[in-house]
DNA sequence: TGTTAGCACTCTACTTGCTTGAGTGCTAAC
DNA sequence: GTTAGCACTCAAGCAAGTAGAGTGCTAACA
């Protein structure tokens, strides 16, 4: 994609400008790289460099006499191109990162959304930014189980299981008591003609297959169904887990009150995080993508960074973790994180 | 309790600088007294009570010639005996509010959780600070239904249904795979002996009894009796809702980024959360409970107070409301938030 | 004896001017 | 094409001075 209008030393220059300013989080200057990074260049050169490079939009300088900071522009090239390669040989999570993982399995908890909870949690607890977990919701998931289970007189719980194992339950009023043999009768139609299909697969004719099928008049039959749809769909709101939000706040670039608070609103709003996750997920080409400072459409994020890694097991996808920080971060340390937690946690 | 060393006249000036305080947020000198509050004394007087006030400590003062501010104890005396009494006429709810009610019901929830949720993101709304509310634990509810689902051949799943129509479940691994029969018959078992009690009234006879009268092997069913014990244990969890978090970092107290993030880090820990609210549900005389700084014991909100309700119908508790802002916070109009959630939501 | 006016005092917040240092852009020499 | 050198710019830090809010104290007053 068109990066020839860039010769190597001008990457090189680029790469180092970059490097420093995400270790230092200030603005660099042209001693500092002619310095620092001895590329056999007089801090002249380097300076025109700069200037080049600025025009072409991978830098921008705060105001005349401050060095120069990478722009979104720069980071795309960074990320794609110059960046070192991930080394998470060097990442070393702590005892208490094990023992979370050690807790979840303890509890039995062999849910996905168990695991994907933990996952974020470590992820967040590696890089210090924020993390978002969220399992796939139903729409790529069959229905393995379902029940309905009488509360009392006039009201039922419904549960239905997928075969990620998430779990979902819903509690439906009654107009009129229901009898324990039409119940039963009622569990194992529904379980035969839903079962092993996705929400979006269920059609107006099964519906109607269960309400004939179960002898029970019209009336009193469609609200549980109904209410057994409604279930169904509920499951689509997928689970989201954020962790650590609150490191956000370690990062000076959040010091400002406004740019924090619209953050830490975003972190309470599931469904626009879930909208945030989603829109990174189009891209089928590479499982990890990252969106940078505009590349988010989301107001909120227009100067953070997010990276987004989807897991899927035997090619069904299970779950997407998300972090986010701001565009100066240290992406070889996300993406190592992300990459660890594939290996390590995810196959069980 | 002792608050004679305080004549009527002391009383009446501290009222008026802690309400100025509260609407300025500003340090309150004895020229704004003298004239916004007319009392027919100057200044001068007024600075003389002034003095004595910080010498008992209800004031105290940034630094010598700044105004007063209310100290922890000061506040104490103004909510028990000085502020006006409560008029929540003045409350008006959005629409956005009736609609958030209204969202809750038409979805069918009729769980108190959800109703809890509700409450607490329109109390937060109400007040612009941060909501937590929390529905009852287990301990004081008893088992209404419990099932046992078979899942696939080696795996169970365990739901309870309580009697405050709380949902909880969890997936059990098996040893060897249960035939169909042996678990309906552990249903019908289990169902029999544990419903109608507590948790914590669930003794060993019991769990032996079960056992026994499913004829089935110990090593077997032992497991799964496991799991359900298990499952009826992590309902002691409660159920915890955040609202309203990012409201906070509007009030200048926060500022400072790092009381922000002790903040924002409590609010992402649910135990935590439980504990105080629980701390202070302790005292049964008055179903609001107002802690105000220090006397919270808990290191990051001592300079916030903390305002709980418990609501219950039937003498029975369902739930607990709390909201968390700084010392200085319009205590008149959170309680009257609480108290408008108590007359409009929660008994139905 | 309680209240008040007046005054000296204190301390913060704000302004102004100055200095420093980092960094740039440009030009001329290599 | 590269580099040294220089003039220029700008933010940040410092010092000194000012303004204003508020106090405490004293002495006079009712």
């Amino acid at each position: 994609m068109g990066y020839e209008e860039l010769d190597a030393r001008k990457m090189l220059i680029l790469k180092a400008i970059i490097d420093d300013y995400i270790s230092s989080m200030e603005p660099v200057g042209s001693r500092t790289i002619a310095k620092k990074y001895d590329m056999g260049l007089s801090s002249a050169t380097i300076r025109n460099e700069m200037a080049d490079l600025e025009e072409m939009g991978y830098l921008s300088q705060p105001h005349t006499s401050a060095g120069r900071i990478p722009s979104d522009k720069g980071y795309r090239l960074y990320v794609d191109k110059l960046m070192d390669p991930v080394d998470n040989s060097s990442l070393k999570p702590t005892e208490e990162d094990f023992e979370a993982i050690r807790s979840f399995m303890e509890k039995r908890i062999h849910e996905l959304n168990g695991m994907v909870h933990a996952a974020s949690e470590i992820v967040s607890r590696i890089t210090h930014y924020a993390a978002v977990g969220m399992a796939e919701s139903v729409n790529k998931h069959a229905i393995k189980t379902l029940k309905v289970i009488s509360l009392d007189t006039d009201r039922v719980l419904v549960i239905v299981v997928l075969d990620n194992d998430v779990i979902k339950n819903q509690i439906v009023k009654l107009r009129e008591p229901l009898l324990g043999e039409e119940l039963s009768k009622l569990n194992v139609i529904c379980g035969n003609i839903l079962s092993g299909y996705r929400a979006q697969d269920i059609s107006i004719t099964m519906i109607n297959d269960i309400v004939s099928l179960s002898g029970i008049e019209r009336e009193r039959i469609l609200p549980i169904v109904d209410g057994v749809l409604e279930c169904i769909k509920q499951c689509d709101s997928a689970e989201i887990y954020t962790e650590g939000t609150a490191n956000l706040l370690e990062h000076p670039e959040f010091n400002d009150i406004s740019k924090a608070k619209a953050l830490i609103e975003l972190f309470n709003k599931e469904d626009e995080l879930a909208r945030l996750l989603h829109s990174c997920g189009d891209a089928e080409a590479s499982d990890i993508v990252i969106r940078i400072g505009t590349e988010n459409k989301m107001l909120a994020v227009t100067d953070c960074s997010v990276v987004t890694a989807t897991y899927s097991v035997d090619g069904v996808d299970i779950g997407t973790i998300g972090v986010i920080g701001p565009t100066r971060m240290d992406y070889g340390k996300v993406i190592s994180a992300l990459e660890y937690v594939r290996k390590r946690l995810l196959p069980k």
